[in-house]
DNA sequence: TCTGTTATCCAAAGCGCTTTGGATGCTACA
DNA sequence: TGTAGCATCCAAAGCGCTTTGGATAACAGA
């Protein structure tokens, strides 16, 4: 039962007018009703109701983020939470409030279709794209405004707004890191490639491959969900093998857990025997140390590429005819002890 | 630009009134018409305005989640991701929306206070409990309708509402499984003690010990943030000692995973040389292997308590004067591949 | 023929805010 | 004395919906 605009403007013997004006800064007030008022409102704990604020302003005042569930993984995405949690932050440093919505494989339209029928939010953000997203199609059409995080590969990559890593440098750095080391035998344990930084990932891994003339051998990539296990499955498997792999290239910190695993069981020496490289979001409960790394790692920040994302989305509701504001977030090789020469 | 109810109402030639009725299901309009507007509504994909409808009705339909960052731990919990998008999932079922803030350290009240002044949300959701946690006690002079995942100590059980999991139980069971495996230096790597579930854990251990005449070891007892770094360091140096422990008992996946990177460092084979039991969240990304899991463990599903949570939360906002409907979600031990008769 | 029901529909108020378009009183200037 | 200008304030409309309290017509019963 907190008092609303029409009571707090009986209270003081003003009209609402004055009472709204004097606490949203208008020139139109003398500065000691404002005085009056703002103390009144501090006392009485006056705060806007926010439905009938947005309703007046024609501005939803919060964006939407959509989750899908057991869609194409069953795997809820571990950088969900800390991306969310810095673009949440951004927002409400504008005044913005975050919606989640989830849904079911394939439900992805409708709530989009809903979240801009119902005016529920100003735009959204949409997560891990595809290398074929129907989803940007899908709110363009809807005119809602929104940014990516990450890019999708059937979309011209300047008719919408991104922001992104540089996979594909980053793993192109990364293979060229080993292949200097003399590796010539590195396994890429990569995420699923449907999605557009596995995709990436991968491109670089080829090309570094490529450009130092090693020929790329199938039997040395695979791509699944980033569990641990996977690690440490695909790695066993590919450490038995009569000519084994002498480095692993490895798509997240949780994978290269496993991976270490299968080394140590197979009474190998990592960073010695093996090397691995990984590629290192900074989540905080992942903690690869920071001055000395347990692996060597393709830095980039997830926490950074929230708060771009979100400053690019606020940007581009406040200011709807500007050009898209896309930012590649460059990535960066950091040595840790889990690299060394080739002894092979 | 979507239509809005006058707009369809006129095209109709017919009120607001009965274009809001035929559509909300009312008695007082004929079948014939209710078809004719339903038909109409579908075609211009009409949908109420949100705000407009939750100021009409005098109700937010939307739930706070408040997540505090940086405050008491600088590492952003990794169930909350989890336990969000099963909460979301129930919440979109009974036609709720989730908002989500996030704040600085101790900018919790504020935020509480803002949700409940500008009327943002029909009630929240407390994650994380202290043992002596100030929130309950705010949100409850609030008059904000809320349900704690977890419970706090300085509050009693029966004056609010929670869904929380049997942690002491759990630490019970599973001390006594590694007492009766002959276990008895049986090191304790637990969570930050100011929190609940970990001081919980603790109470758990310690009675289970006493129950069978085993002197408690501060020494073996630690707590901290839950990172594989965490395990590796102090398993490192609990298995230097002279008589070093026989059994760890771990208070999750991540943090075993270094364990049995130090273990594996020491020579020794896990299972056998040394027990490990841990406790499985079940979070989606962490995979315990199901038919036969990696760590003996005692479970239980993060994702039921975000349903059950949910559900229990929606119950007393629409039923503001109900008892509060608290539960306790059993655990139950799952004998893994990481524990065996104690060789000393 | 008149009244009471029932089935349909509608005008208008209200939710709590912002904003438009004055109104009022005072000072200053000719 | 008359009027222009300025500083303050307010009544009322509007945002898009729900809901209250009728209105109207058709029909049945007397």
């Amino acid at each position: 039962m907190p008092m609303n605009l029409k009571q707090l403007a009986e209270h003081l013997g003003l009209s609402q007018t004055t009472v709204s004006r004097a606490l949203n800064g208008y020139a139109e007030v003398s500065e000691t009703t404002r005085l009056r008022v703002q103390k009144a409102a501090e006392a009485g704990n006056y705060r806007p109701n926010q439905r009938a604020l947005t309703l007046a302003k024609g501005k939803a005042m919060t964006i939407g983020h959509v989750i899908p569930l057991g869609a194409q993984s069953e795997v809820l995405n571990p950088i969900f939470s800390e991306f969310i949690a810095a673009a949440g932050t951004t927002y409400s440093a504008h005044g913005y409030e975050l919606m989640l919505s989830t849904t079911n494989a394939g439900g992805e339209d409708n709530i989009y279709r809903s979240l801009a029928a119902t005016r529920a939010v100003d735009g959204v953000l949409l997560h891990s794209p595809l290398r074929d997203d129907p989803r940007i199609a899908v709110v363009r059409d809807l005119g809602l405004p929104f940014v990516v995080h990450g890019r999708a590969l059937n979309e011209a990559e300047e008719n919408y707004c991104w922001v992104d890593m540089d996979s594909e440098n980053a793993f192109r750095l990364a293979t060229q890191l080993l292949l200097d080391l003399g590796h010539r035998r590195i396994a890429l344990l990569n995420g699923i490639e449907t999605m557009t930084y596995a995709w990436l990932r991968r491109c670089g891994y080829l090309d570094a491959l490529a450009s130092n003339d090693v020929q790329a051998d199938d039997s040395l990539m695979t791509s699944a969900e980033l569990t641990e296990t996977y690690g440490y499955k695909t790695a066993t498997e590919m450490l038995k093998r009569k000519s084994r792999p002498t480095a692993f290239l490895v798509s997240s910190y949780i994978v290269a857990l496993g991976v270490r695993r299968a080394i140590s069981q197979c009474n190998l020496v990592i960073g010695k025997d093996v090397s691995v490289v990984i590629h290192d979001d900074e989540l905080s409960y992942f903690d690869n140390g920071s001055t000395v790394p347990q692996f060597t790692s393709t830095r980039s920040s997830v926490k950074d590429a929230g708060h771009l994302a979100a400053e690019a989305l606020i940007k581009l509701i406040e200011n709807p005819d500007q050009k898209p504001e896309s930012k590649l977030v460059p990535t960066h090789l950091v040595i840790g002890s889990s690299t060394g020469q080739c002894r092979d």
